[in-house]
DNA sequence: ATAAAACAGATTGTCAGACAACTGTTTTAT
DNA sequence: ATAAAACAGTTGTCTGACAATCTGTTTTAT
């Protein structure tokens, strides 16, 4: 991947459904259709939006399947209650407003120091040996210098990734590899930039280090606090660089 | 709600498209098709299902929707990396077996632990008393007896979600409510069972009181520890009895 | 001969209309 | 008055067609 900041991501031409579900699920959020409400029609909502009535359907079904939405055969449409929503998902309006990024990395923050928590005491013997491995990947990447900043990024994920593992609970591993994922989708030029200008080496990396000792001793309390250490200074430095309205 | 454990859930009439989401979706986790692998074409997969093409486009469209699958006009639908996929939800399956319960349990114990840390510093006044009132309101439930039972356990949600709330956390509002609405849709019933068997009261009630007084204090370490005490507590609780398979 | 342009085929995206299945209401039969 | 039957409205499914896009091939221009 060359110059990945210079060709932004672009607007695909979106699908008419989602466009529709957006709509619609914006109306909820807004606050213009309550729970307990009824939607209006399929019929009318795809004369309202001038598209057909498959693509009406798609999209109430994107809805249905958040569990935004609860269809009935023969009768419409309602807005569940907001409490029963059965997916967790990140849209890419989280990396627009700083106070959101905040809160999202705090929650990243949370629940890979559980994560650490877990592996400190679960991993196995080969487990903490791969762990380690993207530690000394991370020690050479530095040893390198700027050449190879993307090598060391690359090993700081897999590093926490392998710990996420070493948790042996699934739900982690999902959750995180979901985070992760849109933070990777979102900000990972940023991170890149971010580790070219910090003074890279000595002081990160013997975060990263704390965090393998501590599960190495199967320290389950250090493991958690090296971790929450390493990620609230590294949202630190990215939200501070992370170009987006300070809202 | 009277007898909810006398009428468990049935089985709804499923809806064609999901059942041929889910169709692919375990043929994608059985491995039977792998990241990057094509699906079969709309028209070969209507045929082979038996329905009309426009269910399976709903199916695919949700497959989607949850980054598992990726289609390109002219060229066919995809399956994406593992890692790349965008939401996080529980299937009703994550209740079948006991490893996965422990393991969700486990994460949600972590999650809210937390969000009690964090509503440590961030609660306001308002929000401490109206945790507060939900500690009164077991408290009065537990002096009527069993036949409040059920009014206990609701305060008892309702205690945490307020905790929540104080965390002024919005990821950590939706994430838990997803998770707890979940937990409640499969193991209500056992719930109220549980706090029925138990010997409600002072031991259970003494948790509760002491992740109180760490929030009210606004110690950090103590309210992740007293409320991840009375998770793990819970959870314990909650394994031992869910009739499931022990597997 | 080579490169550009046009073409053909396949596949997803959208459209239009019809009927089936279900629900709540109204009408009818007894 | 009560129960059964007809009715109208809505979601669920089916069918067939066309539009938009991509890939690979063939034709054409130079």
């Amino acid at each position: 991947m060359q110059h990945p900041e210079l060709f932004p991501k672009i607007d695909r031409p979106r699908r008419l459904p989602d466009e529709i579900a957006k709509n619609i699920s914006s109306a909820i959020e807004a606050g213009q259709l309550k729970p307990g409400d009824r939607l209006p029609t399929e019929q009318s909502l795809s004369d309202q939006f001038g598209v057909a009535r498959t693509v009406v359907r798609e999209a109430i079904s994107l809805l249905k399947y958040d569990g935004v939405i609860q269809a009935r055969q023969g009768v419409g449409a309602f807005v569940t209650e907001a409490r029963q929503r059965s997916a967790f998902r990140i849209s890419p309006a989280c990396f627009e407003k700083r106070k959101q990024l905040v809160q999202l990395l705090q929650l990243r923050t949370g629940v890979q120091a559980d994560a650490s928590a877990l592996a400190a005491t679960a991993r196995t013997v080969g487990q903490l040996a791969g762990i380690e491995s993207f530690l000394q990947e991370m020690v050479s990447a530095i040893a390198q210098g700027d050449d190879a900043v993307e090598r060391r990024v690359d090993a700081e994920f897999a590093f926490y990734r392998a710990i996420t593992e070493a948790s042996s609970n699934d739900y982690y591993v999902e959750f995180i590899g979901m985070i992760e994922a849109k933070i990777f989708e979102n900000l990972h030029s940023v991170a890149v930039k971010n580790a070219k200008a910090t003074e890279w080496g000595t002081a990160v990396l013997a975060e990263h280090q704390a965090v393998f000792e501590a599960i190495r001793a199967g320290d389950t309390e250090a493991a958690r606090k090296t971790t929450r250490d390493h990620f609230e200074r590294a949202a630190q430095r990215l939200a501070d660089r992370a170009d987006i309205a300070d809202v």
